[in-house]
RNA sequence: GGGAGCAUAGCUCAGCUGGUUCAGAGCAUCUGCCUUACAAGCAGAGGGUCAUAGGUUCGAAUCCUAUUGUUCCCACCA
């Protein structure tokens, strides 16, 4: 076929069959008789763009989907972002600032048409992203977490909490992000260690001489001025005398009590602690214990307040700086230590989190989380890789209650309305809430004006938890068809990190809310890293650009490169040469095309010749062997085995071996028979590719044959038969084994290929393997004549296969010492074999204990090894 | 500080309930080849004390213990 080029070329084939899909509507699902198989996407940030953890994990999502619309079940794959609360709110409030408005200058409703002007610019671009890698999303189907059904869904779900009495306002240290200015959860504070000092500061005694004081420790002396107490252990004998004391808190010149309490490590530092209620978890704890004061000396944004005195108005590291100035000037700093210790970051904006005392939002959590556990547990849903259960198990165990209020503007806004009398009421309508409010205030309010709505929105997770449900509506309208077909879900396919965020709250969510899991299977895809190990990042830069891999090796090749290197649940090392091997695995099965479809065919159908015969037969086994065997890869969600099993079949066996043996010699035609068995396998191989390279597959689906009309999309997967054929993939095994023999004494002797050499093979089977296998293995190994023979051939190389001699023969050209020193070496192995035999078999202890199978095997071993030395002495003799 | 996982060829990983699937695969490497599908290729080859030390067993990459290294998760150490 001259119009088909030698190199395999993506980018218009894939834009063509993915136009196509679309316009045939490929990908869309309504509910049916049939099974359904359903996977929700974990939804990316509206705003995002692709990166490689989504290219592995919409990848993977793609072929399970793919896989299971081809076995015949309703598959529904869907799509949507997520309006990602925080990181979104600070890129829009990023961008107004280079406009040069300040947030604080504009009006919620201002700044929500910003926030919106800017998700109509940017939202979706990620969608579009993963339809250039192939995915077969629902897309009429695209979900978004603002729109206006997801939003009442969550609006009603906090309502429906609330009256169950699990959802709370209450004052509590929470992590607070002085840049995006709101509460964060735990969940969303991450650890980093950092080269930092513990400061030395002397505390005077009260009412003692100048050397009367106590050195206390710290790492943020800038609180000092929030301090209310210095700390001791009662167990320390130094401070014994010292407890009911008061010392006086450094520049700030306010006294202070000295407290005992079994919370101070005694080792660390000096063993006296300064006790900050208002600015450090612990210290907060201890001021419940002891009622201490609390002072809070931070403003939202972390500058100092008036409590901050001189320092009032500065940032906190700012003034970090500044009072250790005036510290030392002082004279009361004994010393300074260089210290490493973690310190909290916001996720998103990675500013440093300040423990903050305020009045929150929670939902309690230990009656939603025992359920949760328990599903996971039994393995009612199963975690792949298994290992996450552990992880899951103590996360559940120890649940705190889950802050859900974000001082934040782009959300869900809490329905929470406030009264004149402080009361709180909490309905899903400002209306509602009127109405509640008349009948159980009805002195405090007199018209709705006097509501006033709670000003946070929800914790984006409070929306995602929802997210297998509500996709369906399945919140406002339980009983909705699509719901009852689609619930729940089947895999989820998702990164470990998020195992807490969102996967145990889909499960509790999925189970107070349907009283069902929402899906029944969770892998967890690893982290993509570089070459070097590293994590993926924007700040490293060491992020390739997936459409830019896309454009230089296709999608196909990328898809495959991307799972070739992820073992479920283990890193990915990204290497671009993956996605090269994948290029190039895409264009030796476009050769393989060009090869096939250059054949003619003979006019007239006659009865397949008898070398073709065996080999259709050997790669119809070996094909229904491969079946078989991915079942088993695709039941442990080991996908990039599956991939591997394919690579390895195509190559190897079908081009390798397979084409090689029945194409036909130059200008000599094929027979129809044959050749239509090889379309039909190459279709064959075609649909189990499929879902790993859906555009390639597709391509040559509709080359292969032009009464393929439909897409390979929608045909039906082909199942492994139970029966297969053992002794032919045994001969068929022991030839290849032959023909690398002669191949290998070719290249041992510098032979060129194109020389054809005699062949005669020497034992008990000889004749019937030249009979049955003689025609093809002369093709293969390019031989002359291929003949039994009953006694040794002179001036040969030879060779052991099996239990079959074979004899080459050079003429002049064969080396004698070098063949003798061959055999020589071969003897000198096989006798060690045969003693480590013996040995295991002169041990009555082995022969006794071990099972008769064993023993036998063992039997067999030395019997083998035994003949063979002889036919192999035998022959150096002749030599 | 607590917990979990991992350690097998240069690299990335398979290796299930101990024994002919036991030391494997892909990539990389080396040696020949521009052989009329493919140099993004073909043919062949080399390469590992299965982290270390003990133990259980007739038999250990596989089970047990310890050690080392490594990764991850959790935790309020100033």
């Amino acid at each position: 076929m001259r119009e088909i080029s030698s190199k395999y070329n993506p980018q218009e084939i894939e834009q063509k069959w993915y136009e196509y899909w679309l316009e045939n509507n490929c990908f869309h699902s309504e509910p049916d008789d049939r099974k359904p198989f359903t996977i929700v996407i974990p939804p990316p940030n509206v705003t995002g763009v692709l990166h490689m953890g989504h290219m592995l994990n919409n990848t993977i999502q793609d072929v399970l989907v793919r896989r299971a619309r081809m076995q015949g079940y309703n598959a529904c794959w869907v799509p949507g972002t997520d309006h990602a609360s925080i990181a979104t709110e600070a890129k829009v409030v990023a961008k107004l600032k280079e406009d040069g408005i300040d947030k604080k200058t504009l009006t919620r409703d201002q700044f929500l048409q910003h926030a919106w002007q800017w998700k109509e610019k940017h939202g979706g671009i990620i969608l579009e992203q993963l339809k250039k890698l192939g995915a077969s999303c629902d897309w009429q189907r695209t979900r978004f977490t603002m729109e206006d059904s997801l939003y009442e869904s969550v609006i009603s779900v906090f309502v429906d909490l609330y009256n169950k009495g699990l959802i709370y306002r209450g004052v509590r240290m929470v992590n607070w992000d002085p840049a995006a200015l709101t509460a964060l959860s735990d969940e969303e504070v991450v650890f980093k260690e950092q080269k930092s000092k513990l400061y030395y500061l002397k505390y005077m005694i009260e009412g003692g001489t100048i050397n009367d004081y106590l050195v206390v420790a710290t790492t943020r002396p800038e609180t000092i001025m929030g301090d209310t107490a210095v700390c001791v252990n009662p167990n320390d004998e130094r401070y014994k005398h010292i407890v009911g004391k008061r010392v006086v808190v450094p520049v700030v010149g306010r006294a202070v009590d000295v407290i005992a309490d079994e919370y101070v490590d005694m080792e660390f530092g000096t063993g006296a602690l300064k006790i900050t209620p208002a600015h450090d978890i612990n210290d907060y704890n201890i001021g419940l214990k002891h009622k201490l004061e609390s002072i809070n000396i931070f403003n939202d944004n972390a500058t100092l307040n008036e409590h901050g005195l001189a320092y009032a108005g500065l940032d906190r590291f700012e003034c970090r700086r500044k009072i250790v100035k005036d510290l030392t000037e002082a004279g009361l700093i004994e010393r300074i230590e260089d210290y490493n210790n973690k310190i909290g970051c916001s996720e998103r904006t990675d500013a440093v989190i300040e423990p903050k005392l305020s009045l929150q939002w929670f939902l309690k959590m230990e009656t939603l989380a025992k359920p949760a556990l328990d599903v996971v547990m039994s393995d009612e849903i199963r975690f792949y890789p298994n290992k996450f259960k552990n992880t899951y198990k103590h996360w559940m165990e120890n649940v705190k209650d889950w802050c859900i209020s974000r001082q934040l503007w782009w959300g869900q806004r809490i329905p929470a309305y406030y009264l004149p009398n402080r009361e709180v009421v909490v309905a899903k309508t400002k209306e509602e809430a009127y109405q509640t409010a008349k009948e159980k205030f009805p002195t405090a309010v007199h018209s709705i004006e006097d509501l006033k709505q709670d000003d946070d929105v929800l914790d984006t997770w409070f929306s995602s938890w929802l997210w297998p449900i509500s996709v369906f509506d399945g919140i406002r309208n339980p009983n909705n068809e699509q719901i009852k077909y689609y619930y729940p879900t089947n895999d989820l396919i998702t990164a470990p990190e998020i195992i807490f965020f969102w996967v145990a709250r889909m499960i509790m969510a999925g189970l107070e809310y349907r009283q069902e899991i929402p899906f029944k299977t969770v892998y967890f895809t690893g982290i993509v890293r570089d070459k070097l190990g590293r994590k993926m990042s924007k700040s490293l830069g060491n992020s390739p650009d997936p459409i830019s891999l896309i454009e230089r090796y296709g999608a196909d090749g990328v898809r495959m490169g991307m799972l070739l290197a992820s073992p479920a649940g283990n890193d990915l090392p990204f290497d671009e040469a993956y996605c090269e091997q994948g290029r190039n695995f895409a264009n030796k099965i476009w050769n393989a095309l060009r090869l096939v479809k250059g054949w003619q065919t003979e006019d007239v159908p006659v009865p397949s010749k008898h070398n073709d015969n065996t080999a259709c037969l050997w790669i119809e086994t070996k094909f229904n062997n491969l079946l078989s065997d991915l079942e088993d890869d695709y039941s442990k969600y080991r996908l990039s085995e599956a991939i591997m099993r394919i690579y390895r079949f195509v190559w190897d066996d079908f081009c390798s071996w397979f084409l090689e043996a029945v194409k036909p010699a130059f200008g000599q035609p094929i027979a129809k028979i044959t050749y239509f068995r090889i379309l039909s396998l190459f279709e064959k191989i075609m649909q189990v590719l499929h879902p790993f390279m859906p555009f390639i597959t597709e391509e040559i689906w509709h080359l292969l044959r032009e009464s393929n009309q439909t897409t390979i999309m929608l045909s039906s997967m082909p199942q492994p038969k139970a029966e297969n054929d053992t002794t032919l993939l045994a001969d068929f095994a022991l030839m290849q084994e032959i023909i690398i023999s002669v191949r290998s004494v070719r290249n041992e002797n510098n032979l060129a290929q194109k020389i054809e050499l005699p062949l005669f093979v020497k034992g008990e089977t000889a004749s019937d393997f030249c009979s049955v296998y003689g025609g093809l293995t002369a093709k293969l190994a390019n031989l002359s004549e291929i003949e039994p023979t009953s006694v040794p051939v002179k001036d040969a190389v030879s060779k052991l296969v099996g239990d079959l001699e074979l004899f080459i023969p050079l003429g002049g050209n064969i080396n004698k010492e070098d063949e003798k020193q061959k055999i020589e070496d071969e003897i000198a192995y096989l006798e060690g074999f045969m003693a480590s035999v013996e040995k295991k078999l002169s041990n009555a202890n082995f022969v006794a204990k071990a099972p008769q199978s064993v023993v036998a095997g063992e039997r067999k071993k030395q019997s083998d090894a035994e003949e063979k030395i002889n036919l192999l002495k035998s022959r150096l003799s002749q030599l």
